[in-house]
RNA sequence: GCCUCUGUAGCUCAGUGGAUAGAGCAGCGGCCUUCUAAUCCGCUUGUCGUAGGUUCGAUUCCUACCAGGGGCACCA
């Protein structure tokens, strides 16, 4: 008896019961876990929610239902209680079946169908290769890929870009002030003052020792391009050793490029199929798309008055590739200091003929402080993300990161990361998974295995409680890939563990003393493993590891 | 001025219309010769920012207001 057997029994119930006069999804037949364990082991609020259309009172047709409720195999009781919930209690046995469930299922526990079928193009962190990757871009990361493995595991066809700002003024200053490194002279106006421009500069001087000898400009155009390549390879390696992976780095350069063929840019390509499209027009020597008229509040400028494009102009060729290569939707996910590009890149879909509703996505989150400070690259005062991860570990750093909603804000504390103590719930979970590890590793020795499983014998309260949160695993899942909240695989976690330590503390799996090994101690070994299995895979949906051993 | 996010226990925060609003921390008090005490058990804490509205029911949805963060380029 899975929640999803459950689920689809009391759907057909309701269904006939209708008859025709009302229609409902499955999706109306909501079971969910009840705050108070005297209320069952699941509610339906679906009587409820139908009485009105019905035209009947919502007890009464909740106590239609019971009878046939009652009768699915497995259910044990069934209770209407206060306004019209219908309390559903499971027998011991059909509740326990869920551990013999989760161990079949494996990895792949948890995941779902609730996002089949659709193609996502997922884009985060996308950093300006002019520095290395700093405490601003961290949230995006951890997130953007938490994400990312949420919808994957529900069935969505996931592809993670990395948009490389490698086009533009920047790069030239990135570029100048490398030389002036290399030259030892003081950072250029605009130019970028941090410590890792002096070791770039002794990367290009490795490679072009005379760099100092070429002629200004083109000089300024070796220290960029190598100093480029450099950075973007740093970048990778930092994000690999944070355990995000990003299927496509996508450079911003290649929209500029010309076709031989076609003497035309994909920006050019982008500006004409707008204005096939009526949504162009020139004022004062510039060229403007009207977003205006898909609810921007002011109008955007593709081409500036001197001739040359502007970012926007980009942003809208880049959209244009993207939905030229197929996906479904566009996700974007951006710090609140750029919300208000969500105007601009929703009026662009909407320009491009696409649904602003189901094509794009703009994810906005807000940003994150460490001990109250705000860090800025250009300042000069940054913080590594390689120095966060060498300093309190990716793994308390992921799942600190990923445990809150985008959208509240985030302050680090790196004494807290770093702390072993219930401060730290990424400690908390994984002591739950490696106790797991080393109770199945003490049972072997013990001469108990899975060799019986009698799943009635899981009557304990607090296994009743355990196995309740361990079945909420696909749904929570769903949930977050639904909502794209994975903080909420997180918390479901900490719940978990919570359950698991409290079953540890009462439930023995290993038989004390000289007491025979019985099916209770086998049938609980299960029980034990499938937990196990259970925060593994939740761990793994925020990339984060589930040690063996503490 | 306009847009947007936030406001829940002393602190940090969960809670996508349901029943008596939760967790961790902090505070006080318990349990280690038996599967790891990074665990567990007990006690204590609320005008869910304010005021209206929507309905069987609102912390949740809508409106206004108050307070705080962020944003409103022919920069990238």
């Amino acid at each position: 008896m899975t929640p999803e057997d459950l689920s689809s029994a009391l759907f057909d119930i309701v269904t006939a019961r209708l008859d025709g006069s009302a229609s409902i999804t499955a999706a109306d037949v909501l079971l969910e876990r009840p705050r108070n364990r005297d209320h069952g082991d699941w509610t339906s609020n679906i009587a409820m929610k139908l009485a009105k259309s019905l035209g009947t009172n919502p007890r009464a047709f909740a106590a239609e239902l019971v009878p046939e409720i009652s009768a699915i195999a497995g259910v044990s009781k069934v209770d209407v209680a206060g306004p019209g919930f219908i309390n559903i209690t499971l027998d011991t046995a059909a509740a326990g079946e869920i551990a013999r469930s989760i161990l079949v299922a494996g990895d792949s526990y948890g995941h779902n169908h609730q996002l089949d079928g659709l193609s996502v193009n997922m884009e985060f962190v996308s950093a300006n290769p002019t520095g290395p990757l700093h405490l601003g871009h961290t949230r995006w990361a951890a997130l953007g890929d938490a994400i990312a493995r949420v919808l994957s595991a529900s069935g969505a066809e996931v592809t993670t870009e990395y948009y490389i700002n490698d086009a533009g003024n920047q790069m030239d200053n990135f570029g100048a002030s490398i030389l002036a490194a290399a030259k030892g002279e003081p950072t250029p106006e605009k130019g970028y003052p941090g410590e890792y421009i002096q070791q770039l500069a002794a990367k290009v001087l490795e490679q072009v020792p005379n760099l100092a000898e070429l002629p200004h400009d083109e000089a300024v155009g070796v220290a960029r391009d190598i100093g480029y390549r450099q950075q973007l390879e740093e970048i990778k390696t930092s994000l690999e050793s944070f355990n995000v992976h990003f299927d496509v780095f996508f450079s911003e350069l290649s929209l500029h490029e010309t076709d031989p063929e076609t003497g035309l840019s994909l920006i050019d390509q982008a500006a004409v199929r707008l204005r096939e499209q009526g949504h162009v027009y020139e004022k004062d020597d510039a060229v403007w798309v009207k977003t205006t008229d898909f609810g921007d509040d002011k109008d955007r400028v593709l081409t500036r008055g001197n001739g040359i494009t502007t970012y926007f102009a980009a942003d809208a060729a880049y959209y244009l590739n993207k939905k030229d290569r197929g996906f479904t939707e566009k996700i974007y996910l951006l710090g609140a200091d750029h919300h208000g590009y969500v105007g601009r890149l929703k009026a662009l879909a909407a320009a491009a003929g696409d649904d602003p509703d189901v094509n794009i996505s703009v994810l906005i989150g807000q940003l994150v402080n460490l001990n109250g400070a705000k860090l800025s690259k250009r300042a000069g005062n940054i913080i590594e993300l390689d120095d966060l991860v060498a300093w309190v570990g990716a793994d308390a750093l992921r799942y600190w990161l990923a445990r809150y909603p985008a959208d509240s804000p985030l302050s680090l504390d790196g004494e807290v990361l770093r702390s072993r103590t219930n401060d730290n719930p990424v400690f908390y979970v994984q002591y739950a998974h490696s106790r797991t590890r080393s109770v199945a590793k003490n049972a072997a020795a013990a001469g108990v295995d899975r060799s019986v499983f009698e799943p009635s014998l899981l009557s304990h309260e607090a296994e009743t409680e355990l196995l309740g949160s361990l079945q909420e695993l696909p749904r929570i899942v769903a949930q977050s890939a639904e909502l794209r909240e994975p903080h909420r695989v997180a918390r479901y976690l900490e719940e978990v563990a919570g359950h698991y330590h409290r079953w540890y503390s009462v439930c023995r799996v290993l038989p004390l003393g000289d007491e025979p090994v019985t099916d209770l101690h086998r049938t609980r070994l299960w029980l034990n493993d499938a937990t196990g299995q259970v925060i593994r895979n939740g761990l793994e949906l925020l990339g984060v590891s589930a040690p063996d051993r503490m």
